[in-house]
DNA sequence: CCATTATATCGATACGCATCAATATGTCAA
DNA sequence: TTGACATATTGATGCGTATCGATATAATGG
């Protein structure tokens, strides 16, 4: 009855910790070092690897190896789509006030 | 540095039960013995007056008096603010492709 | 006032999960 | 291969919180 993604996403970002990651992870690629020295000894790093086992797991983050580092960065799509999801369940009155741009002006 | 608001919205809505109550409750008003009836045995009384606060704390939910019951339906408003801040915060390459329609065509 | 109905609060229990230290796995250079 | 570095996994611990039964508080009708 209650929609599986929805709940695994309001779960995955209902973390402080998840939420310090994917807001150093936005728009950049960090390994789970940089990471690590980001959060400036918070937290250490097996924590760090399974906070962001978590979060690939939901499709949060996208990974990807260099060397020996693995570079992750914040899957703003799978968020955008998430919010999205969010607003139609439980914002039903005023999600017909957010439109999708590519509706008004069709893309080129 | 993480946005409090978020964070806390975050936590409210990633409960399975929870969420299945403010499922309930979208452009309803129902009392608090009638949200136990549509979970249909699931959970009893006292766990939903629990969740409700819970909700009612972060604004998720509003409150009306009545005779003896005191009837709750879902914030909207609430929930389209706090996507909105999760899309600010998680998605600004994506943010910008959902804008608000008073945006588009000024309100008569 | 009392009885009844509706909801909130309390105390106890159990489960999920964040966190860590220790260790395993993986990757590359020499 | 070996050694060094990077990340993942494991097992244990502790805390937050969902849930319940029992009870307290609140509101209405008689």
């Amino acid at each position: 009855m209650i929609d599986a993604q929805t709940l695994q996403f309001a779960k995955a970002i209902a973390d402080d910790t998840r939420q310090q990651i994917m807001t150093h992870l936005c728009c950049v690629w960090l390994s789970v070092s940089e990471i690590v020295e980001k959060l400036d000894g918070r937290v250490n790093q097996p924590t760090v690897s399974h906070h962001l086992k978590k979060l690939e797991e939901v499709d949060l983050v996208q990974v990807r190896q260099e060397g020996r580092s693995r570079l992750y960065t914040l899957n703003q799509e799978r968020v955008t789509v998430c919010c999205g999801r969010l607003l139609v369940q439980f914002a039903p009155d005023y999600v017909s006030n957010v439109v999708p741009l590519s509706q008004i002006a069709p893309v080129k």
